[in-house]
RNA sequence: GCCCCCGUAGCUCAGCGGAUAGAGCACUGGCCUCCGGAGCCAGGGGCGCAGGUUCGAGUCCUGCCGGGGGUACCA
């Protein structure tokens, strides 16, 4: 609103002042910024910039000729031109007090914002193979995706969460293979995992499992039969221990899609055939190719291989035809940044099929490298070389495991040393704004404990809120909206964390210059209100990141052994 | 070679084409008769290099240098 505000006002002036400065056309985009230095106020605008060069006249000329033009408000306590031509705009403070009344009328809906329009988008990430238990590398694109998710559905989409579930392809044939080996072993029997199979001890002890459960009855079954069925035995024992360590993330995914279903229905078949109808499929050395060139990709890439298997480029072009038709508007897919390779070819293929390439997007997440008192952990699905996500979560916990995830853009490599988020974890930020969120809540029950009830915001006279860190926790507070529209805007999850650590570093400034429980009663309650709104916004924000926001928090042992 | 990401403070990272580039950690010095000191305040230090676009570039474009990743009829 508040944005809105300030831009309507500017536009009126415009117009108004249009003749005036000679300008033919108003700029079609307006916008305003939040300057950095305090002195220049609440808000910023370049118009006069933009005009200035336009019409060839000083751009503090064109200002003073706006503001003179600027229909009054009794939101806004002054304006200024500054600099070469900024127009500063600086708040009454009775627009600062009536956010509190925003956030009090809309409780957990305060932060929500409509830029969405109610389109359908469908996220789908982690999607690992099931072939193993997820590792850390994962748990990045899991917390991610999923709070990209809640951000977009804060943000006014629609959003549906998906996992793709490699269940048909050449993967997942290895994995049936190194099942049986197991198994075999399991009943005295000589056998090998396959050349590239699954070496893991996860896989021994899955087998193992599956022995208890079925017994020798897989036995007796012939080898194409047995490994259907030690296939399918495997990836459902997987998909349920990946979904449970997910759980332990608070991640659900409305949709678990398995790739055998497009397999079976032949519609991975299909799709090549269409890409053939289309002129950009061809035959050639018993294989058939996309011309993946025509995309810029530097040669072309195999859809069915010789052997007459797809490949996963071609179950991808089944598998986003399949998603269009099932009515998504969006389509958001989180990749790992190894499989950057396969992005263009596929938008590619979109357009071909008639989609509209900008609706399908790729968020590639950069690499997480795994540290173990500062010496890199390699890790290897393969050889069963692995910190799994679970063992992560054991030592760290998932708030500060997916706090940290979520405080870097997606386009930075991570480091994550384990020994220190867990030893340091003191000194994560994700205690730093679950402490903020404590503490007040710890104010409230200190104020109820006094006897103070807190009466309607109505009742309250929040003129008395005037101290610099009063207004800068209010400024913080409002500011909310924007912020939940800018990082689903920019698919960037990260700059909510920021921005919840700004709240609570507002917080923190106000809890020690201001003391909110005092003998001054009007002041109390405006305080307690403020404090309040600023525990109702960093409790939403956290929900969409979906990190926890505790009452109370353990104190802090001071006598521990030394 | 080609493709993607990164290069900002001693370290880890933010930064919506705008004014005097910010956090955390580390270091130094302060702050509790009172609501939780897991806190607050103050201090030092920085946009890889060279061009270009723009009224204005850490941000956009080109080239170079450095780091990471990808480049299979693997996934």
């Amino acid at each position: 609103m508040s944005e809105a505000e300030v831009l309507s006002l500017i536009h009126r002036a415009l117009e108004d002042a249009q003749g005036e400065l000679g300008l033919a056309e108003l700029p079609e985009q307006l916008e305003v910024v939040h300057p950095r230095q305090k002195e220049h106020g609440d808000y910023a605008t370049n118009v006069a910039l933009e005009v200035g060069a336009r019409v060839g006249r000083n751009p503090r000329e064109v200002a003073e000729v706006l503001v003179r033009h600027l229909p009054e408000s009794d939101l806004v306590a002054k304006v200024e031109v500054a600099g070469p031509g900024f127009i500063n705009f600086t708040l009454a403070h009775v627009w600062l007090h009536r956010v509190l009344h925003e956030v009090e009328r809309q409780g957990e809906a305060y932060g929500r914002v409509d830029v969405g329009g109610g389109e359908r988008v469908q996220v789908e990430f982690v999607s690992a193979n099931p072939t193993g238990p997820l590792h850390v590398g994962t748990g990045r694109g899991a917390v991610v995706g999923d709070a990209l998710a809640s951000l977009l559905e804060a943000a006014g989409y629609r959003v549906e969460r998906e996992y793709y579930v490699n269940d048909a392809g050449t993967q997942a044939a290895l994995f049936a293979e190194s099942v049986e080996a197991r198994y075999l072993e399991r009943f005295g029997r000589e056998a090998e995992v396959p050349e590239g199979g699954y070496e893991g001890a996860y896989v021994v002890e899955l087998a193992a499992r599956i022995a208890d459960d079925l017994g020798e009855k897989v036995l007796e079954m012939p080898r194409e039969e047995r490994l259907d069925k030690l296939r399918e035995e495997g990836i459902r024992r997987s998909l349920d221990d990946i979904r449970a360590t997910l759980a332990r993330f608070g991640i659900r995914f409305d949709t678990w899609f398995p790739e055998s279903e497009l397999q079976d229905s032949g519609r991975i078949h299909q799709a090549v055939e269409l890409l053939r109808e289309r002129g950009v499929a061809y035959d050639d050395e018993g294989a058939v190719w996309f011309e993946s060139t025509r995309f810029g990709d530097e040669k072309d890439r195999v859809l069915i291989r010789s052997s007459g298997d797809h490949t996963y480029f071609a179950a991808d072009v089944a598998y986003m035809r399949d998603k269009f038709g099932r009515g998504f508007d969006r389509l958001i897919y989180i990749w790992g940044a190894d499989h950057h390779g396969a992005v263009k070819r596929l938008s590619g293929a979109a357009e071909v099929l008639g989609y509209d390439p900008e609706k399908a997007e790729f968020i590639l997440m950069q690499l997480v490298a795994l540290y173990r008192g500062g010496e890199q952990v390699k890790m290897s699905k393969r050889t069963g070389e692995m910190i799994s996500l679970d063992e992560l979560l054991d030592e760290v916990g998932p708030d500060a495991a997916r706090y940290t995830l979520l405080t870097r853009s997606t386009d930075t490599a991570l480091d994550f040393d384990i020994d220190l988020v867990s030893s340091q974890s003191l000194d994560n930020p994700v205690y730093y704004v679950q402490y903020a969120h404590a503490r007040i809540a710890s104010i409230l029950r200190f104020a109820a404990e006094q006897g103070v009830t807190m009466r309607p915001l109505d009742e309250v006279d929040l003129d008395v809120l005037q101290e610099e860190t009063e207004l800068g926790l209010l400024r913080k507070i409002a500011a909310f909206p924007e912020r939940v529209a800018l990082a689903a805007n920019l698919r960037a999850p990260h700059r909510l964390t920021r921005y919840i650590e700004e709240v609570a570093a507002g917080f923190h400034r106000f809890y020690t210059a201001c003391r909110v429980v005092t003998e001054d009663e009007e002041l109390t309650q405006a305080r307690l209100h403020l404090a309040a709104a600023a525990r109702r916004v960093i409790a939403n924000a956290l929900a969409i990141v979906g990190v926890s926001a505790p009452d109370s928090m353990e104190r802090l042992d001071e006598d521990e052994e030394a």
